[in-house]
DNA sequence: ATAATTATGTAACGAACGGTAAATAAATAT
DNA sequence: ATATTTATTTACCGTTCGTTACATAATTAT
């Protein structure tokens, strides 16, 4: 019989939530991009003190990195589930329709944390600019590959060209976490999704 | 006879020409976003000690204004440019052409300074985010408007919706302004171009 | 009880931030 | 020549940055 009886560590307790915490950092960046969001404010939101995330998360880096991973399998991982959409026109419909939910959701910050997380930063940050730049490169990627996948499969047209196609949809993408932080609607953001769907590849 | 021989001022004569340092200063704040962008850097990159700045410019958030608009006026004027195409088609097309150009020119920084130079920053610099919001949406209106103008003069189907079709328009600019810094090239970028451009609205 | 272990709070670290005081240099005005 | 004016240089200001040393508190192991 495992039942798992978690037996307490060592020392003292922490005080905390590691997730919790986690969460509420990911808020921060998310709003504030990497550079924006300073050690400081992050310790006042946590409601813990800088050594003790110090010690839980390592340093501000891999908080950050932590916290994108929170968020690629939290509220960014949509992406992945369009992907599984029987045909590419649904991949499409929803990875659109799912982000302008999404990006105008009230209860987070607007726009993705993938693209304005440190879009532009000081030389010290180049590192984590980086890799942001190859989560978007991959999420663009993974949409391609399905497009390629959906040509095999006669559900697009031969012509298309799949990586142009995943290229300008990323970029309306992009396009509407911009918008999405300058304050656009959920419904001017879905009236962009609706003029970027109606020139759909057919045969003809 | 007006030959306007300028007589010098009073005291010690500037070492440094004000366009060529406002120039160089867009440049830095081009690349590295308003925060991004420290004094220091800034001071270096000009070849002018930081007091010699502040006296010439303000102070960083005023620097940051006029180098803004020295690029509306400079690299970015080809928005206002577009404009004035004889058909909203044309005008379109202007409009994005030369943001690819203009995005993958390599003697420049990649992207929009106007999209980039603070999406995200910390609480201190949201009055310069602001700014720039209200910049991006400047344009988004002045090509409403020209959309308006071409449904009046039959140019475009009467059942066009000119704000949504620039909103989307803008939103393509600004998510390859992303791709731009991310590493796509010019041929990528036109590529996107390309099909954004193949659903224009028509009569039928 | 005592030792060992881990987390916490306080208070500070050196570096970088935006910004400036003050002495000096270079020009014009008288 | 001397006074006046303006720019430059150097060195620094107070604040905030990310990060950590250190003493203390809270827990388990013996």
């Amino acid at each position: 019989m495992n039942t798992t009886i978690l037996k307490r560590p060592r020392g003292r307790p922490t005080n905390f939530d590691h997730e919790e915490a986690l969460e509420k950092a990911l808020q921060v960046f998310w709003a504030r991009g990497y550079e924006g969001a300073s050690m400081a404010e992050l310790a006042e939101t946590l409601g813990i003190n800088k050594p003790s995330i110090y010690a839980a998360f390592g340093n501000k880096e891999e908080l950050f990195r932590q916290a994108l991973t929170k968020y690629l399998a939290g509220p960014a991982a949509f992406i992945g589930e369009a992907l599984q959409e029987p045909t590419a026109r649904l991949v499409v419909e929803k990875f659109l329709m799912q982000a302008v939910d999404f990006f105008s959701d009230e209860n987070t910050p607007s726009g993705c944390m993938i693209v304005q997380g440190a879009l532009t930063c000081s030389a010290g940050s180049v590192l984590i600019q980086q890799e942001l730049v190859a989560y978007r490169k991959s999420y663009e990627n993974a949409l391609a590959q399905r497009f390629e996948q959906a040509i095999t499969q006669g559900d697009l047209p031969p012509h298309v060209n799949a990586t142009a196609l995943a290229k300008y949809l990323t970029t309306i993408h992009q396009g509407m976490s911009v918008q999405a932080t300058s304050g656009a609607t959920k419904e001017e953001l879905l009236a962009i999704t609706e003029i970027a769907l109606s020139n759909w590849p057919t045969n003809n």
